[in-house]
DNA sequence: CGTGAAACATTAGCGGC
DNA sequence: GCCGCTAATGTTTCACG
């Protein structure tokens, strides 16, 4: 969980899989002047350490349909509310919404943010229609959901998952 | 830029390599009951579709100690403002700020939006020290900036690379 | 679509700096 | 401690049935 040593090579390591998961070891090894045994023993420490979560590929939005891009900010209720006369306390309005995205597929990234929003959810559809009818059906039948906003992405301007890598601390 | 054609087995491999990227030829084949050569000629024609953009390593930010996230709202100034009595037009602030985007390591994504907001912003940084270095030294600076507004994730409920493969049109 | 063979990559053990 | 060699094993890739 806390921080790991990370020397230049581990962070160059990090620069070149980044732009190229598929890279064999071979090619890293030379990109980063090593020899394929000591850059694999890198790589698996940083996998082994959690500094790599994992190797995907990924998939262009409007090829598989998806071009409707948006982002939905998420009010919730405030109180529990649990039928009135319950006895068994309700679940935070929270923990259940949370329980929700992780379900539902349009729904590709969520986070508790500070401001007067709750939630900002990223959501990926095919168009205003596939979105209607998730809002309609889906979101806003949700019980914990108090108001939603919503606004598209009219053009990607930067997308990256590559994390910039800080500088050598330098001691 | 059109859409691909994409029977369930195509799916079905986009949706192994969306959570896997590294898996080999063999299993992916495995997986699908294919032998490893037709579902090689699979794979190399979603990659030259572009449907599989790119296959990458997902670095986790704390452990390479970016542990804030923040999502930054853009609105940019309305007017093309060259000096008074340039010769020379403008060119648009949209166009100047896309520009400098993409240089800032900080910023690994942008849309241009609907709404009152001209551009989200999502922003990995260490801290909110490194963060208020950034907007006053950078983001501020920007000649095309009119005002931000920022929020900060507290929480990270949901976040997947996968795209929601959809499901075969019932033909 | 499947088979097989050559080329290539991965990985563990060991010796050296 | 960290590097690099070697050699066995496993994988990718492509021509052909």
């Amino acid at each position: 969980m806390s921080k790991i040593e990370l020397d230049k090579t581990d962070r160059k390591i990090l620069e070149i899989l980044q732009a190229d998961g598929r890279l064999s070891n071979q090619d890293v090894a030379e990109r980063v002047n090593l020899s394929p045994s000591p850059c694999l023993r890198r790589i698996k420490r940083l996998e082994e350490a959690g500094v790599i979560r994992q190797y995907v590929a990924l998939v262009d939005p409007d090829k598989i349909g998806l071009g409707l891009l948006a982002y939905v900010n998420v009010r919730l209720e405030k109180h529990s509310e649990g039928p009135a006369n319950s006895r068994v306390p309700a679940t935070s309005p929270r923990f259940e919404f949370a329980q929700a995205v992780a379900a539902w597929p349009e729904v590709v990234a969520c986070y508790a943010m500070t401001g007067d929003m709750d939630f900002l959810l990223r959501v990926h559809v095919e168009d205003m229609d596939h979105f209607s009818r998730f809002m309609m059906a889906t979101l806003l039948r949700h019980p914990s959901v108090l108001d939603v906003k919503s606004s598209f992405a009219l053009q990607r301007i930067k997308e990256t998952t590559a994390l910039p890598i800080e500088a050598p601390p330098t001691r």
